[in-house]
DNA sequence: CGTTTAACTTGACGGTGTCAAGTTTTTTGC
DNA sequence: GCAAAAAACTTGACACCGTCAAGTTAAACG
């Protein structure tokens, strides 16, 4: 409520370091941050509040001054994975009237198997059961993640709208398997079952190959 | 090592119901089925070493007798679950005689689909990153998963052996492009991201037509 | 029947999330 | 500039958790 208002005074400081909070300097931000790394070195079991409020030099409990539980902390990094994804997914070469062809379609699936593969830390929270089973998402990470898949819907209706796929799929539809597609590939990569990384590229291909064949039926 | 040979003896019982063991009465199974209902009704967070010994009646560690520890435990469920999904994919009307058509795909689909939602509590864990991100599979579980899988892509290479699908599919490639569709259509149902269970049915026909698609290209 | 062995129990240890109550430091109102 | 309020942080405690070591009970075996 009044996070945000804190930028005229702490003139008194001994460093200028760029701190906002006077005892830790943004303690909030390097939780997240911390959090995030311990959750790509040791995986979500090597994650405690403990552990963490160790790393970043404070109390046990300092941290429930900035998030109400763990559940709270891990919707932050949630969202955090969203903000990378969206940089990920709107890179310059993008723009809106670049050609819709196999190539674009081979592009995104390796970007976004990429992205979930690299960045799995996040992709466990932003598409993984333990946040969504809840029911409980923060309502800023609802906003982003129904934006995401928003995003995707609206692209392929854009790319209906001018006519370079096929009329007769359904965007929602198509939306919503080919993601399947999508998740699946990378929850079974991420967790390593049956696949191994080696195999990644081809998949992308066949993948690709089968997600373009049904855009143009 | 010595589990296997209690046959014979033990017809001094009191009760002649079907137990192997004195004390309790087969006390593995009791807590391998108990294990599944508790992650049925309470998720994965419900399930706890203790609160399963509670329920069976016996004290904390006693199923320390029967699990190595509860990695080993939660090993003896998914083998369970392969059991089960293997008399899911195997009724008698899937004859290696019936016709394959879309309808064929179609249902094979639906059976699937319906197998991981409706069986979550095991499907979790045979295809979860839980077991399988430890590298530690029993050897027993080992086996069950990879013959799930091999009988997944023979089968695809008997229907094209027989030339009922198209010849130039590789697969080995198919099947990992269309399990993907699956498993991520499963895991985004489960685990309630984005879509409702009333999508279920239209995305399955979706899915399906993709994959029949494919087959024949 | 005595010995072995398997099943089971009790006690303990270090780890976890988190609440309640206190302490310290900064911000705010006058 | 100073007291009051508020925010950040700490310490102590509680109820859980997985699991190990040592003991107890009961069935199986020779």
């Amino acid at each position: 409520m009044s996070r945000l208002r804190r930028k005229l005074p702490g003139m008194s400081d001994i460093k200028n370091k760029p701190k906002k909070s006077y005892h830790h300097g943004d303690l909030r931000k390097a939780l997240v941050d911390l959090a995030a790394g311990l959750l790509k070195t040791e995986g979500e079991a090597g994650l405690s509040m403990r552990k963490l409020a160790e790393l970043a030099g404070v109390s046990r409990t300092a941290a429930y001054h900035h998030f109400k539980d763990k559940h709270d902390l891990l919707c932050a990094i949630a969202e955090e994975g969203f903000r990378a994804q969206k940089e990920v997914f709107n890179p310059p070469e993008y723009g809106p009237n670049s050609p819709v062809d196999e190539q674009r379609i081979q592009r995104f699936v390796v970007d976004y198997i990429n992205f979930a593969t690299e960045k799995s830390q996040y992709y466990d929270l932003m598409f993984g059961g333990q946040l969504w089973k809840s029911e409980k998402l923060t309502s800023t990470l609802k906003v982003e993640a129904y934006d995401a898949f928003k995003a995707y819907v609206d692209g392929i209706r854009a790319w209906q709208a001018s006519g370079v796929i096929s009329q007769s799929i359904d965007p929602l539809r198509y939306s919503q398997v080919s993601w399947s597609t999508l998740h699946g590939m990378s929850r079974l990569l991420i967790d390593g079952i049956y696949l191994d990384n080696e195999a990644k590229g081809s998949m992308c291909e066949a993948a690709a190959e089968m997600l373009w064949r049904e855009l143009n039926s």
